[in-house]
DNA sequence: TCAGCTTCACCCATCAATGG
DNA sequence: CCATTGATGGGTGAAGCTGA
């Protein structure tokens, strides 16, 4: 069958023949692909993809610290995979590749350490809608909550977390951790929830405080709280549900994904997939220790119900840990990819530059069966939290998409 | 034991861009 | 107009390490 040539209905050009000619002809925004070999390694730099924000589809729009734009798997999905074909991420945070690869009509697969990335992702694979929503909203007695944690009260008003009690009482009954019957439309509740949880304006239920993908402690929260002068306010915990579920649906919802499968285990544990059953691999690993997860969510862990301590993150401190993880990773997805798949293996650059991951991951798929593309990366200026730390958007920290591409042998 | 050094753990609490 | 979004790193002091 020739791919290359074959449209798929969505209209995007479907498993290309040479991904490397794509990629150093690619002139999508009027610059041509800037190609180098340093090291042996073949480096493509270009923008790929557009800067701007938010303009991929709105139910990608939940807070989640560290997670790419949808129009990196994207990019990879509509020119490596065509409707049908299967599509894995094994560290995929709030679950942009599955998600995305859902959208785009092909079978979902992920995985992640973090037992919350299933509660994010699970609900937006579903087919759910605000009618459903608006409906199990009214059903749930708000009066009926007990306070049980009183520090809490550093950031809900005594009549918010009353409220967020009584939805943690009705999401156990209707879609308990751990089990697979679970009502997708109290699933998604939770979802919303937990993307509301703190922030910085009244679409939140806490008071002023950090952006909800790295909520601050408690006594950080008092302090912010006495700088501000302010109380937390009362809110309405059903409407601010509701508007979100509006915002997140504006675009519509991922036609019931058909076979897709989520996991929560180790990336590079994931017996549930079967051997050469996978197309394309899109994912992105925690890039050494620059991200703290377990920090960043001892909130949406409160509210999930999850002990945080039992969620065993790996934190690989020196490269000699990293790189061996990751090619424990990357055996794993050599064993589930079929021959033909590729892995779009994103980095970004860490420690001011002075680690260049992609070289590490370069050097961890040596001796796996995998023919070694090329250094893909996606050059452009964003903006970033670390502006709040008067640390210049662009200067430190990560300012690029570095994606290692491999081809299965 | 201790000086001198390195590493570790923890704290901090924006603003530009975008879309409704 | 206003709600919402976003892959930190430098400073500090404690703790750890090394060699005499």
């Amino acid at each position: 069958m020739n791919r290359a040539s074959s449209l798929e209905s969505s209209g995007h050009p479907v498993a290309t023949a040479d991904l490397v000619a794509e990629i150093r002809d690619f002139a999508g925004f009027g610059r041509a692909t800037d190609v180098e070999d340093v090291d042996g390694i073949r480096y493509f730099v270009n923008e790929f993809w557009t800067s701007a924000q938010r303009k991929s589809h709105a139910i990608h729009e939940i807070s989640y610290r560290a997670c790419f734009k949808a129009q990196l798997p994207e990019f990879f999905i509509a020119r490596l995979t065509r409707a049908g074909d299967t599509v894995h991420d094994p560290f995929m945070g709030r679950g942009t590749t599955p998600v995305q690869a859902a959208l785009m009509g092909r079978r979902a697969l992920g995985n992640d350490i973090n037992p919350l990335s299933v509660l994010l992702t699970r609900p937006r694979l579903a087919s759910v809608s605000l009618g459903d929503v608006m409906a199990a909203l009214e059903t749930i007695d708000w009066s009926g909550g007990r306070i049980g944690r009183t520090d809490l009260l550093a950031f809900y008003h005594p009549t918010t977390l009353r409220r967020l009690e009584a939805l943690r009482a009705w999401l156990a009954a209707r879609a308990p951790l751990g089990s697979t019957e679970v009502d997708p439309v109290a699933d998604w509740i939770r979802m919303v929830a937990l993307g509301r949880l703190s922030g910085h304006s009244s679409g939140f239920f806490s008071g002023r405080s950090m952006p909800p993908n790295q909520a601050v402690s408690i006594r950080s929260q008092l302090r912010i709280n006495e700088r501000l002068r302010q109380s937390p306010p009362k809110r309405d915990v059903a409407r601010i549900i509701a508007r979100k579920t509006r915002s997140l649906l504006r675009d519509g919802s991922a036609a019931a994904a058909v076979g897709s499968r989520l996991l929560t285990g180790h990336a590079s544990r994931t017996p549930q997939i079967a051997d050469g059953s996978v197309d394309l691999v899109v994912t992105s690993p925690p890039f050494l220790d620059i991200v703290h997860y377990a920090a960043d969510n001892w909130l949406r862990c409160w509210f999930a119900g999850i002990d945080p301590d039992r969620v065993a993150i790996d934190m690989h401190r020196t490269e000699e840990a990293w790189t061996d993880m990751v090619a424990s990773v990357l055996g794993e997805q050599a064993r589930i990819l079929r021959s033909g798949g590729h892995v779009a293996f994103e980095v970004g650059e860490v420690r001011s530059g002075r680690v260049l991951l992609e070289r590490l991951v370069w050097r961890a798929a040596e001796g796996l069966p995998f023919e070694r593309l090329g250094v893909m990366v996606n050059d452009q200026d964003f903006t970033k939290t670390a502006n709040c730390w008067g640390v210049a958007n662009g200067s430190k920290g990560t300012n690029s998409n570095r994606i290692v591409l491999l081809r299965r042998i």
